[in-house]
RNA sequence: GGGCCGUUAGCUCAGCGGUUAGAGCAUCUGCCUUUUAAGCAGGGGGUCCCGGGUUCGAAUCCCGGACGGCUCACCA
């Protein structure tokens, strides 16, 4: 503690923390270590509310005691004391059990060792399995085994922590009591395995393509930079690693998968974290539509498996991810959700024509439209972003995106201005992007050169031209459809989740001003 | 970057110009051998985020700053 801090500031946090450390020379003094190194656990309390969870005391108790006989660890998370006898609620993070700890039953030492207990500390508990008489599944202790110190005071039992900062800057502090968050990240956790699973199970190789690039390809957006000393050369945190995965395709790999973070330095919200992470699967001989079809099929089977539904709260609504999601196309969508655009409906036939996007756009309420150069792709896509995806609730793939704003796709067949591209928009999110995957070299260049020329006008997130992946592609790839799912949005949906940083567990936070 | 809101005990919060800033939990002391947000009795604990201003008087009003939340912009 810096000596210019008045003593007083923190007066009863040192109090507190005072009487822990006081507590932990008592436990030392009567023989036990403050922090031994294991414990000869027979289950953890997880696995004692599995195996008695389910009986009732008669059917506990018609079980020899050698068998209900348990050596448990767990963190004491409620401390109730009745005078020579304790109980205390231990954790293992997932579950709960209740010790019965009576003085009679754990000894002088014992009953002393357990006066120096404070909430938060690890301790293992050696006993026999049983139910109190209001029907509460204890641990009746016959010895105590002190294992971890908690020096620090606990976040109010029952409310937890609602600060939200310090939920993110000490996670350790919020999951210690918020059997919420737990779940939360347990599920996330089981999303990520699910698709590992789904992925394995048909074909595909999961693989790890580099995190640090001398051209950050695959996406549009600023990079972060960082610098190699050895080779003297600048290298940038990916922002997608689509160019190296279609890279596997071509060599030979027909269907791969990575699921690993990117790097975006852009702004951060509710919806995004500079790092996140995110889900990108390649398959050869497949388009666009059966892209579609085996998103369906993931995320629908997800649920079921993990949610045992596919109806999702959110909020005060439903998400339903029953299979088919909905099919529309940008135009249609501009049109479905811009009929109530002040001054006139947008009508289909505007979004003919640039002066048509242009009406529209000002009718929407588009700001500044020049910054769009007089794309028509750019400016029928913020039409869609503006009116149409704040209404997209239930899973809908968007299809029939510009050519224009989807340099690495496939254009489709009847229609060179139109990507053969979709985007899933679930709970008014971009969830995944996809599309048949542009495999003619010369007209990737050509692709890549527009948006340098972008670049050079002033669009610092316009791609960067690759000349090793129009190499790659010159070595033939076979027509291939790929997409990219953000993992963080899709915990959300899974979580009920309003922010992306309640799905990730360290998101990242301005530094705290020194001093304070 | 703009707008709005927030920051008071270890935690969750009340107090919003007028005695010495409160409550519940936590902590400390005492009682209690089947309780469970245990209970009962008593005690301690505060740079009211920081800095300036207005005022007889500021946690409270004003200005600036820090950090956070939401939102808009940005993120095609």
């Amino acid at each position: 503690m810096p000596e210019d801090t008045p003593q007083q500031t923190e007066q009863s946090l040192a109090e507190q923390v005072g009487n822990r450390r006081a507590a932990r020379s008592r436990i030392v003094d009567l023989g036990h270590p403050a922090y031994p190194n294991r414990f000869a656990a027979t289950s953890l309390v997880s696995d004692v509310v599995a195996r008695w969870g389910g009986s009732d005391a008669a059917a506990i108790d018609a079980v020899p005691e050698e068998e209900r006989r348990v050596a448990v660890p767990g963190r004491v998370l409620a401390i109730r004391k009745m005078g020579k006898a304790v109980f205390l609620d231990l954790s293992d993070g997932r579950q709960r059990v209740q010790a019965y700890v009576r003085k009679d039953g754990v000894g002088d030492g014992g009953w002393a060792l357990l006066e120096s207990l404070d909430l938060g500390d690890h301790v293992g508990v050696a006993g026999v399995v049983f139910r109190t008489r209001t029907g509460e599944l204890s641990v009746k202790a016959e010895a105590l085994t002190f294992l971890a110190k908690c020096l620090r005071p606990l976040p109010d039992k029952w409310h937890g922590l609602t600060d939200v900062e310090r939920k993110y800057r000490q996670r350790y502090v919020d999951l210690i009591v918020s059997e919420e968050t737990r779940r939360t990240f347990e599920i996330r956790a089981r999303v990520v395995s699910y698709i590992r699973r789904f992925f394995d199970g048909r074909g595909f190789l999961e693989v790890e393509t580099p995190m640090m690039q001398l051209i950050p390809g695959g996406a549009a957006a600023r990079p972060f930079v960082t610098h190699h000393n050895a080779l003297d050369v600048d290298l940038y945190l990916r922002i997608a690693p689509e160019l190296y995965l279609k890279r596997l395709i071509t060599g030979g790999f027909p269907k791969v998968y990575e699921i690993n973070r990117n790097f975006r330095n852009e702004g951060i919200s509710t919806q995004h974290n500079p790092e996140f992470t995110m889900l990108e699967f390649y398959t050869a001989y497949a388009d666009a539509r059966d892209q579609m079809a085996l998103t369906e099929e993931l995320l629908a089977g997800a649920a079921r498996e993990i949610l045992g539904t596919t109806q999702l709260p959110w909020g005060d609504e439903t998400i339903s991810f029953e299979a088919p999601f909905r099919r529309l196309s940008m135009k249609d969508a501009v049109v479905e959700y811009g009929r109530d655009v002040p001054g006139g409906a947008i009508r289909a036939d505007e979004l003919a024509t640039l002066e048509g996007l242009k009406g529209a756009a000002e009718r929407a309420g588009v700001e500044s439209i020049e910054r769009f150069g007089d794309v028509p792709g750019k400016l029928l896509a913020e039409l869609f972003e503006t009116l149409a995806e704040p209404n997209l609730l239930q899973p809908t793939f968007v299809v029939d995106y510009p050519a224009e704003i989807s340099p690495l796709a496939k254009t489709r067949p009847d229609d060179p201005r139109t990507a053969d591209r979709f985007e899933l928009f679930v709970g008014r999110m971009e969830l995944a992007n996809g599309f048949s995957e542009l495999n003619d070299p010369d007209e990737q260049a050509e692709k890549f050169r527009a948006q340098v020329a972008e670049r050079t006008r002033g669009d610092d997130e316009a791609m960067l031209f690759d000349e090793d992946y129009v190499e790659a592609l010159s070595y033939g790839m076979p027509p291939t459809a790929g997409e990219g799912v953000g993992i963080d949005r899709l915990a959300m949906l899974f979580t009920n989740s309003r922010s992306i940083r309640d799905v990730i567990l360290f998101p990242l936070m301005r530094p705290k001003a020194a001093g304070r």
